[in-house]
DNA sequence: CACGATAATGAGAGCGAGTATCAACTGGCA
DNA sequence: TGCCAGTTGATACTCGCTCTCATTATCGTG
């Protein structure tokens, strides 16, 4: 275990993992607790095949499952992606802001951070367009898509 | 034919699709001159099911293929989904710089625009971003996630 | 206006990421 | 120790999308 999600050390993590999976009714297993670990030591996002590399003995049918326990529980955000995986990393209060650069060649996603003015002008303009449209805002998502170092 | 893409009357939009396509070495057929229109009288991102029912008589496995066509010759682009169905719209040349608000409960897309001086800062701190990932950038996505009016 | 070369079409087969199923198992609790 | 709700994992299945291929439409040329 070398990685660790945003600032916080492993056990912060999962102490804010397990309540809110009891919070959801879930047990915090130890094949979710792997899971949550191997998400973490990636740093960034990941797929399927990501984690089964990562750790071959989680079966991928659990894996899959577990990580729709861990979305519900709000602990991961699954990312709209145009490739073949989907790609899972942790939700907002467990992850600082951010958003992702995204490889338009091999469909690799990588996590930057932008100024806080920026950010919170992009909240205001949006929450302005959402309100002429009668969208209820819940959060932005911005990607900037290009070519990754190893594609350029 | 009601509905028009951007400020373009039907009879530019097509040149430029037409012209779009020789470049790439294709055909503007009446098939895909069919598809057009109906993205552009839907006037918003169209899912396959969105098209087949605007125009039965265009075969699904034909509307994918010229899809993935207007695709490569940069007439639409693809919006990565969650949901079921992947959504297509017209590209920027065609369809002025805009953003997505995005229903998580239904998965429509409506597409909305912000401001301008926004806009260029988002993509200032994008660009510093990028450049220091050693990312070559192409273009953003700004997309407001939430409930749109009739799932509120 | 034919004619030939080539691209496009469409119905159906095929692919594969993700989901549902279900019997076996685990862990907390009395 | 025994109960029981939640969990696991191998497998079957779903379904959006792509591939295949014989047929058809389109364009350039004589």
């Amino acid at each position: 275990m070398t990685g660790e999600a945003a600032d916080y050390p492993d056990t912060d993590l999962h102490d804010g993992v397990g309540m809110r999976l009891a919070q959801s009714g879930y047990r915090y297993t130890s094949g979710r607790r792997r899971l949550v670990d191997v998400i973490a030591a990636a740093g960034q996002p990941v797929t399927l095949p990501d984690i089964v590399v990562a750790a071959p003995e989680l079966a991928p049918s659990s894996v899959y499952r577990n990580l729709d326990v861990l979305e519900r529980s709000g602990v991961v955000d699954r990312l709209a992606s145009s490739g073949d995986y989907a790609y899972f990393e942790f939700a907002e209060p467990l992850l600082s802001h951010h958003h992702h650069l995204i490889c338009i060649d091999c469909g690799a996603i990588e996590d930057v951070r932008i100024d806080d003015d920026v950010e919170e002008l992009v909240d205001q303009s949006l929450a302005e367009a959402a309100d002429r449209a009668g969208f209820t805002p819940l959060r932005h998502n911005l990607d900037l898509h290009g070519y990754c170092a190893r594609c350029a």
